[in-house]
DNA sequence: CCATCAACCTACCGTGTCGTAAGTTACGGT
DNA sequence: ACCGTAACTTACGACACGGTAGGTTGATGG
């Protein structure tokens, strides 16, 4: 029985259309758990077209998560360019939400632990070096207000924990809208458990 | 050359040095990259011993998780035995963290993604399990308080993400003293950004 | 001293999977 | 119509790893 064989593309057409399934599978099984053969059938494709493009398994991983990535980070940076802190917070909660609710696949992938070596949790690096750059701004801003500026990176790791758990949990649900939940994020973040208000609004900027 | 061979020894003791070599190793490398034969040369042992114990490579890892989680659990359910509502998120971030801090072999083999089938990532279920109870309780706090209860899944899991990702955190730098980030922890929860206490203590119930 | 049994080892098999060598087919230009 | 090249395939090699069959060693009680 012959599978249904499709069209020829040209290199470029074809290349995206691998790196859309290896996204997509990778998602849903990981990286181990995936196998040049499944990928091949899913592109309805031969192997050694994957090994031509990218020379092989953790070539395809590696532009895969590249990709994903740049895009994650660069919407985040773009949320946090200008506002108060808070609004910044904000921002970035709902920027990161609406990513997750965007991009569940690529969120997976980035998820997932690295088999790369030296180098576990793509995410996870990703959100470490975040949590030290809010670590620092917090450091200097403790500093000036007379708090112990060592507490900083506590305090920025709590933050960036708490957005990234919503998050995944988040995945699950999908409910309710990320607006509203980055609103209690904020009001979370900014007022505590002690000063709740009872229908938090986003502060946000002038867009 | 022959390697040192070691003395023999009985089934049960084997049975825990095996253990204690699994959950070294599966920390270090995670569960698809240790292989029998790494575990048995690290046991000083040959690989027929290891399926003698425990029946094969998913045996040993499911008795090592198994152990693992039983022993957090309990740490942590002690922890929020009794106290008021800070106090327990104090006492259960304390818990934790000294977790954490206690055995970190034992937490990075939870971190990893779990390859059973079924069951994405040990700990990532443990946690939602435990976001989920601390969801409940708020969820009827916030009924009586005049909040909206749909709100209360947000802040359960903001919390425990804030948690987890501290410790995962901590892990690398192991400073602070855990004593130290659980106050952090619990002013962050409480108070918020915008009413941080310069010197946070911790309210810990009388022992 | 010897029988017995648990503890243990060497040597092997089958399978799944990454990766490749060599050949084949469709497409575009002339 | 025909040729060159890019796109693609089939078939296979190599190897690592999980798992097993069958034999060997050493302790322990009689």
């Amino acid at each position: 029985m012959k599978v249904g064989r499709t069209r020829r593309l040209p290199a470029t057409e074809r290349r995206a259309q691998l790196i859309d399934v290896g996204r997509a599978t990778f998602a849903k099984h990981g990286y181990e758990a995936t196998s040049m053969e499944e990928l091949a059938d899913r592109a309805k494709v031969s192997k050694p077209i994957l090994y031509e493009h990218f020379g092989g398994k953790e070539g395809l991983y590696a532009v895969v998560v590249d990709r994903e990535m740049d895009y994650v980070v660069r919407r985040i940076v773009e949320a946090i360019a200008t506002g108060s802190p808070r609004e910044r917070v904000e921002q970035a909660s709902l920027a990161f939400l609406t990513y997750v609710r965007d991009e569940p696949d690529g969120f997976a992938v980035l998820s997932q632990d690295s088999p790369v070596a030296s180098s576990r949790g793509r995410l996870a690096s990703l959100l470490n070096d975040l949590a030290e750059r809010v670590g620092h701004v917090f450091a200097t801003a403790f500093k000036e207000a007379g708090f112990d500026p060592k507490a900083a990176p506590i305090y920025a790791h709590g933050l960036v924990g708490m957005v990234t758990f919503v998050g995944k949990w988040w995945t699950d649900v999908r409910k309710p809208a990320v607006e509203d939940v980055a609103k209690h994020i904020g009001a979370l973040a900014w007022m505590g458990l002690r000063h709740l208000p009872k229908k938090p609004t986003l502060k946000s900027r002038p867009g």
